[in-house]
DNA sequence: CCCCAGGTCTGCT
DNA sequence: AGCAGACATGGG
């Protein structure tokens, strides 16, 4: 294996977190090791406090990949900065919430291999969607080797036969892979097109896609595209921002609103980061059973 | 047997 | 434009 230590800047970072926080999906963990599919490669990567050893990737594409060139201390001072001029005084529960997922990043995803998941990731689980996505590399995966598959290409995907597709435990998003498949195999420069373009009009295009709706084009856009700004309103993020910040959100509504009312207080408030804002909010350590409102309420 | 999950699409007002 | 229902399926 290859490695490389990281350098103050760079630091804190926590790959175990960044891995499995849910913005990537089909990445498995034996021992100490991390293995999964990036850019049309099997990659190994595994850190030993500030020591990275990887394989399958130059260190060049490791270090885009995760994240480590983002300037993280400017980032989380950024977003402070911003809370504090919106509301004139620190936020409590973002704090505790940043204390426990300290040292994530956001990933650099490839756009093929991030849209076909978040395509899948459409009203289901963590869990269930990395078997999803390991379903479908296992029967569709370009063959990388003997038992290892990357993303299947969208031509491939595009002439596939739904009912088998169905198999991999896509139900009715199958059609949508399909379709989507379709389109980008008939525009190979769509996604050359959509990374030139700002976030709006990039997120208009992507949700011409079929099965993407403003979440997923958030998704892609913020792990795919660096648009830093991007945030996926999903059932969680919602209920945050609905519970603990709806008295800061001016709005003649009450109750449930809307996506993008959720999204632009998030990019007022927290800045042109609230996409790693978002994922602060989203990805706590140890928030998978049950502790969502315990740790942290206003003093 | 219930409800929930990194939602989207369709078809009504 | 805004709002319910439908949609497959595993997990808890």
């Amino acid at each position: 294996m290859k490695s490389f230590s990281l350098t103050e800047s760079q630091l804190p970072f926590d790959l175990d977190l960044s891995l499995s926080c849910g913005q990537i999906f089909g990445w498995k963990k034996t021992r100490d090791t991390w293995k999964g599919v990036h850019n049309g490669s099997i990659v190994t990567i595994r850190q030993k406090g500030i020591l990275i050893e990887y394989d399958g990737l130059s260190q060049q594409d490791v270090i885009r990949f995760l994240g480590l060139s983002d300037p993280i201390s400017d980032i989380i001072e950024s977003i402070r900065e911003h809370i504090i001029a919106y509301k004139g005084s620190p936020d409590r529960f973002f704090e505790t919430r940043y204390s426990q997922s300290r040292g994530l990043r956001i990933l650099r995803q490839h756009p093929w291999e991030c849209l076909v998941s978040f395509i899948c990731s459409a009203n289901s689980n963590v869990s269930t969607i990395g078997k999803r996505i390991n379903l479908i590399l296992g029967r569709y995966g370009t063959s990388c080797t003997l038992f290892e598959n990357t993303f299947p290409d969208p031509a491939v995907l595009s002439q596939c036969q739904e009912p088998e597709l169905r198999e991999c435990l896509t139900g009715y998003r199958a059609p949508y892979l399909i379709k989507t498949a379709q389109y980008i195999h008939e525009h190979p420069d769509f996604f050359h097109q959509v990374r030139k373009m700002e976030y709006h009009q990039a997120k208009d295009t992507l949700m011409n896609l079929p099965g993407v709706g403003p979440k997923v084009a958030d998704c892609v856009l913020l792990f795919a595209f660096e648009h830093l700004n991007a945030v996926p309103v999903d059932i969680r993020i919602r209920k945050i921002i609905e519970d603990k910040y709806a008295s800061l959100i001016h709005t003649d509504k009450s109750g449930k609103l809307p996506y993008d009312t959720i999204g632009g207080f998030c990019r007022e408030y927290f800045g042109p980061y609230a996409g790693y804002a978002q994922q602060y909010l989203f990805a706590t350590r140890d928030l998978e059973k049950g502790e969502v409102t315990r740790s942290a309420e206003l003093p």
